[in-house]
DNA sequence: GTTCTAGAAC
DNA sequence: GTTCTAGAAC
């Protein structure tokens, strides 16, 4: 038997003694909500053959990874047992590996034991031989951190059966439905046991953020533990800021990215100020690593603002940075006018048709901001759910661009405890706080990408992409540039500008002539006496070239040929569907060598191309493609990518891999024949540096640190593709 | 383009 | 200790 799998029983052979459904449990809960005893319970009395896949122990009796338990437990599975994923599995992400077990022979379940945060601690702070080794004063602080992003699984996620305990007797009453459990019998399907918001629930999470008794040696270290703060320290110091500590401010940082934003659903949605404002703080907290020189600022109306005074207080318990997180008191349409406060974004509490009206800050900033901002908006999304963010770029027409700097405003939707509004949550403030939270992470999150997008092109102007963006022009400007630029959000613009600001940076350092990788160079060696230069491609990179030339050679791999091209399969696909349209033209090798000549080869292609990706469209209605060239293919023969956008793929190892498909080094098909029409040729963006890019989700923007975490979180993310991909057919999806 | 692997990062 | 990246060889 392996190590890391408690068998109840040998190794049966085959399914034969079980006739019904093997099972895989998929624990959720928090360190010391007793998964462990769980298991072990069920496993002592069942007469099913269970395996307990616990990665606290699964190597040799340490802790272990997620995959080694992916692989544990599929081997169990093969043997015929049902499995316990006994792991804290707090998030949909983290499951959504383990759902993918379901088949017709196998169920998937969730068992949540979602009890007191309060018991959890301590029990994880009693525990001193606990198998996790989380033990004493630690346990408080990262069973509070991880409760903080729990998210309570869904059926949606792909389970047939999950059971909600919220206490010991739900606990009992699901151990003695699992233990009873025969080897050929079976649960029924569908949610059970989940409360409706009531005193126990919200003893979980928010009765822990705001008293919890604590051991004195856990307060000493747990900075984020409110309790823990002396009472007077409360009062020690005043973090609102008077409008001439402002002015200083300013002069100082008047192009500091500033994101000022109301307070969400405190006003006409009713949520309790006391949980918001810890909600507020909290998340904050969570940014300040990623916000560099950029500001939050709250603000609200009234000098005598609750909400204001609650989160001051708090932010100064958290010792959090003043000078990148304030309050503000003042009319957020009227900052720098009024307040002499300048902030380049600011967030609008909207509602869920993103129209204007109602009252309070909605109302006020779309009548400040005139109809050029409902028209943006309109753009960008039709309405908002709960919990989201959209981005819209203020139009240069707006008063508010104008008189006020903005340039962005990030309308959010908040959760709603109004009975007279839409989405009314009944008091239910578990869900509440998740969306309240989850809210200010997507405001968060979209004024971060305004700032790194500014950030990149800082000097953002209405000159077309294609001016030559080669030579800089002086080395003082850029990177410390203005962060206010115009309302265009195109993502190729950004590129463009990193493109010269690595040019610069590479510049300084000197040694820029010493090798042919700089794109100026490449640019100049492909050009010297007007001649175009042949790269010197390797012996590997003859394959496609050989390909194209003599697709009768290649026929296992050929799908497609015809006089103009050839279509194969990519031999390592880097998506479900990833497919190769050759062109058969002597001493056409890359992109770069494509001119006006080959305009209509390229149409075809492009034809040949969409063609494909509508047959794949009758075998899976939910692929999405884009169509395009490396700007610096690694290998010889143009060849246009026809990739669906899903990235689901084993071949797709490293940050080359994703940036070659996900950065403007990505040539859109479209793009190049525009170009090349207008133009007699297509721009290319071969700059090391888009390589080495940081890993972006290529729909949501957010970041991940390696490609491990990026593809889980690809394999998840749902978020609609930015606009500028939605742009001039750049992605081709089935017409419905 | 991939594979292999040393050593950095965690 | 394991995971992950990045550079060299092909």
């Amino acid at each position: 038997m392996e190590m890391d799998i408690d068998a109840t029983s040998e190794v049966q052979e085959g399914g034969e003694e079980n006739k019904g459904k093997q099972i895989v449990v998929v624990l959720v809960g928090a360190p010391g909500s007793g998964k462990s005893t769980f298991c072990e319970n069920i496993m002592r009395s069942s007469s099913r053959s269970w395996a307990r896949v616990c990665q606290d122990t699964i190597n040799n009796g340490k802790s272990g990874t997620k995959q080694q338990c992916i692989s544990s437990a599929a081997t169990a599975l093969k043997e015929g047992k049902s499995v316990f994923i006994d792991r804290c599995n707090l998030d949909s992400e983290q499951r959504s590996d383990f759902v993918k077990f379901g088949s017709p022979q196998i169920e998937v379940h969730s068992v949540v034991l979602d009890l007191p945060a309060q018991l959890c601690i301590s029990r994880s702070v009693k525990r001193t031989g606990h198998e996790g080794n989380l033990q004493g004063g630690k346990a408080a602080a990262v069973v509070n951190r991880m409760l903080q992003k729990k998210e309570l699984p869904k059926l949606s996620e792909g389970f047939s059966r999950i059971t909600f305990c919220q206490n010991e007797s739900d606990v009992q009453t699901i151990l003695d439905t699992y233990g009873k459990l025969g080897p050929s019998d079976t649960l029924p399907n569908g949610c059970f046991g989940q409360k409706n918001s009531d005193a126990k629930v919200q003893q979980g999470i928010m009765k822990f953020f705001k008293k919890l008794e604590v051991p004195s040696d856990v307060a000493s270290n747990t900075s984020d533990i409110q309790s823990a703060v002396p009472s007077h320290v409360i009062e020690k110091k005043d973090q609102s800021v008077t409008h001439e500590e402002v002015k200083v401010r300013n002069e100082q940082v008047a192009n500091v990215p500033t994101l000022a934003f109301p307070s969400i659903s405190t006003a006409d949605f009713q949520f309790n100020h006391e949980k918001a404002s810890d909600i507020i703080v909290e998340t904050i907290e969570e940014f300040m690593d990623k916000l560099g020189n950029a500001r939050l600022v709250l603000v609200d109306l009234g000098h005598g603002s609750k909400i204001l005074s609650l989160v001051k207080t708090k932010a100064v318990q958290r010792n959090i940075d003043s000078k990148r997180f304030f309050t503000f008191v003042g009319d957020i349409t009227r900052l720098h006018s009024d307040g002499g406060l300048h902030c380049n974004v600011i967030a609008n509490a909207a509602n869920w048709r993103l129209k204007p009206g109602g009252g309070g800050v909605n109302a006020a900033i779309f009548k400040a901001a005139g109809p050029a901002l409902e028209a943006a908006t309109k753009e960008r999304a039709k309405s908002l759910l709960p919990g989201n963010a959209v981005v819209v770029p203020l139009p240069s027409n707006s008063p508010l661009y104008n008189g006020e700097g903005i340039t962005h405003v990030i309308h959010v939707l908040g959760p709603n405890m109004n009975p007279h509004r839409p989405n009314y949550l009944d008091n239910d403030y578990t869900k509440g706080c998740k969306i309240l939270h989850d809210t200010y992470t997507s405001l968060f999150e979209g004024f971060l990408s305004v700032v790194q997008a500014q950030a990149r092109f800082p000097k953002r102007s209405s000159e077309s992409i294609r001016t030559e963006p080669l030579v800089s022009k002086d080395k003082t400007e850029g990177v410390s540039g203005s962060y206010f630029p115009d309302s265009d959000g195109n993502i190729k613009e950004d590129d463009h500008n990193e493109f010269e600001k690595s040019k610069k940076f590479r510049g300084s350092e000197g040694k820029v002539s010493s090798h042919g990788n700089h794109p100026r160079e490449k640019e100049e060696n492909r050009k010297i006496n007007g001649a175009a230069m042949n790269k010197a491609w390797g012996s590997w990179a003859q394959a496609l070239y050989d390909t194209a030339m003599h697709p009768e050679k290649h026929k296992d791999v050929v799908l497609e040929t015809s006089d103009d091209v050839v279509v194969i399969n990519d031999v390592y696909p880097k998506a479900k569907k990833h497919l190769l349209v050759l062109a058969r033209c002597k001493g056409l090798d890359q992109l770069s060598d494509v001119c006006t000549e080959h305009l209509q080869l390229l149409k075809t292609m492009h034809a040949v191309g969409l063609k494909w990706a509508e047959k794949f469209f009758n075998e899976d209605a939910s692929l999405v493609f884009r169509l395009g060239y490396h700007s610096d293919p690694s290998m010889r023969q143009l060849h246009l990518h026809v990739i669906s956008q899903d990235f689901d793929s084993k071949h797709l190892k490293n940050k080359k891999h994703w940036n070659s498909f996900n950065t403007a080094f990505f040539r859109d098909s479209v793009d190049v024949i525009e170009e090349v029409t207008d133009q007699g040729k297509a721009t290319l963006r071969d700059d090391d540096s888009l390589m080495s890019m940081e890993l972006r989700c290529h729909r949501c923007r957010s970041a991940h640190p390696n490609i491990p975490r990026l593809k889980s979180h690809i394999t998840n993310c749902r978020a609609p593709f930015p606009a500028n991909l939605q742009q001039n057919n750049r992605l081709v999806a089935p017409t419905r």
